[in-house]
DNA sequence: TATCAATGTGTAACCGTTTACACACATAGT
DNA sequence: ACTATGTGTGTAAACGGTTACACATTGATA
């Protein structure tokens, strides 16, 4: 594995010049830049990056951090932050933190050693002074599904509270007479928000209970036996909001089980958006621009480590009813 | 953001023993460790894995290449491996190549220069060259998903012919009197071999027509429309299997619309295993084991990295058949 | 002709670690 | 008393780049 300075002797130029040659910083003559070409040919010369960071202070590499990859909500933020960082000169690195603050904390703690250029994070169990921690060695980061305000910390987010409304709104003008609603893990201000939004809509109609409002995990197993147990308790609801689409699922395969029929029987409606495109019935949702989100995250983050001022540090994204098979009027 | 330095000036030793007591090599007295470790708390140093890694020659990294994170096979590798490398101390970098070559000879390039110390590939398109230029750099690599036997190469894979037969198999033993097959990619051995497999089991049937075989290019879309087109031209078949779960929903979700009844009319398989929980029916398939597959390749990688020699260069995983509801007796 | 800017190049310090080597001292074995 | 071995420490040279600075040459301008 040869060096700049194998590259030098062979080209009989000086490193610095062959460093401003690869850089295209300052001047090289015609001659010089033939020759140091001819030698790196030669010699397969390749730039040590790592020497190229140690001196300059950028890895161009960032960091996701994920709850769990395996959400089908995550790849599409992966994918969409990938391409973006690609384009941008960056490498990314993924981090599944299984929602637990220790692998978190760890994580963290790594990639400030490995000097990563910036960070996104998506996490629900995150604190600000692990984000504050980050700052302090001055790496950038963007918060992405999930918003502080009133902090310095830049975040990208959807309104999930107008998100829910408009999916209760979404069934009521369907002709619903009585919607139950899967809400996802009360900690997470996401799923507690979508609630609040259900009951904006919801909470002053005559059929209204609490009772219609059931608990799930955020994963298709929770939707499954949620739907049942609203089922159960109310065989007469004729429309369903689910805290995300995973969990619609679920609740559709319940509802495939106890024979009721979608959309004729009951309407569904999922949050989130993510690609079920071999769903049938296809669901209905209110979509977050994933992919846009991930793709802001970056772009945010890339003119943070730039130095770039940033307009603002919270970023407001719509959401978007999508209106499918599974809530389609008869 | 101090530097060994900073913590040796401060501890009043030299940065020598620092660095034996960061690494636990060498010898270091109880007094020096106490100095040591409150000269580090009060400065909250962090060594700089940068630099640690331009003198020790390892970066901890390693990266994945895949075709796309957002085709679900992906998520479920990148989790295992991801899972195995944070165990084993290794940070993962995701790359999307989208069966581009430029992308991934690009991304290789990119790869070396950041001195990466293994890489994990699964790529239908690469080329044995490019394996063989990292190898050139010293870099390990594991290839998932696609053998190459009679070369050096390290991989790890699955015996699609005999997954394909076994597939074929359980349909006839189901009772299946005309049986279709929905083909991946040509160019693409594993989609080529399961093809193989179908014909081992069926081409001697005297109902066996080639064409039985339509193609689709292993998405949804794909086996959604292959779906359609079969049924067109053999209204007749009652059995089904797809060269992967992707193509086995979507035609799942033709038959939906055709009001085709599975599995009373029809029995489905797929083929990979991937996580299709919210699916109902429930879809019958050779499952391949994902999870093990990146977890053993992270395995083998971080062998090869500490230069342990590896038993063998190919390492053949058993698929198993899973019947669930979509293939199942009356 | 003197002055200046633009062009082109080289020297050497620096980035923050690791580690080979030299050295000092204690303890134990002969 | 002499060696060998184990323990503990420091100096300084790598690792492979970038870049500030000094210096030389050229052509244009006053």
């Amino acid at each position: 594995m040869s060096t700049i300075r194998d590259v030098s002797k062979l080209a009989g130029v000086s490193v610095a010049t062959i460093s401003r040659f690869l850089n295209q910083s300052g001047y090289v003559s015609k001659e010089a830049e033939e020759t140091i070409l001819a030698a790196i040919q030669k010699l397969n010369y390749k730039p040590n990056n790592i020497a190229r960071s140690l001196a300059g202070k950028k890895t161009s590499t960032i960091a996701l951090l994920v709850p769990d990859i395996l959400n089908p909500f995550f790849p599409e933020i992966a994918r969409a932050a990938e391409d973006a960082a690609s384009r941008l000169g960056y490498t990314l690195i993924l981090c599944n933190t299984d929602h637990n603050p220790d692998k978190e904390r760890n994580y963290i703690d790594v990639l400030i050693n490995k000097r990563i250029d910036g960070i996104i994070i998506s996490s629900y169990t995150i604190r600000p002074e692990q984000i504050y921690a980050l700052e302090a060695e001055n790496i950038p980061v963007v918060v992405i599904d999930n918003a502080w305000h009133d902090t310095s910390i830049v975040s990208i987010s959807t309104d999930n509270r107008a998100g829910g409304q408009m999916a209760a709104q979404h069934l009521l003008e369907c002709g619903c007479r009585k919607i139950g609603h899967i809400c996802g893990p009360y900690h997470i201000a996401a799923a507690k928000d979508r609630m609040l939004g259900y009951e904006d809509a919801c909470s002053q109609q005559e059929w209204f209970t609490p009772s219609l409002m059931v608990y799930g995990d955020f994963s298709v197993s929770g939707g499954y036996h949620a739907m049942r147990e609203l089922y159960d308790k109310h065989p007469d609801v004729d429309g369903v909001f689910a805290g995300n689409d995973l969990m619609a699922a679920g609740a559709m395969k319940a509802l495939h089980e106890l024979g009721v029929r979608i959309p004729d029987q009951m309407k569904v409606i999922g949050y989130d958006g993510i690609q079920m495109d071999m769903f049938s019935p296809a669901l209905s949702t209110i979509a977050q621009p994933i992919y846009s989100i991930g793709e802001l995250a970056m772009t945010y983050l890339d003119q943070m480590i730039k130095e770039k001022p940033l307009e603002k540090k919270s970023y407001p994204i719509d959401v978007q009813l999508i209106v499918n098979a599974s809530s389609r009027l008869p």
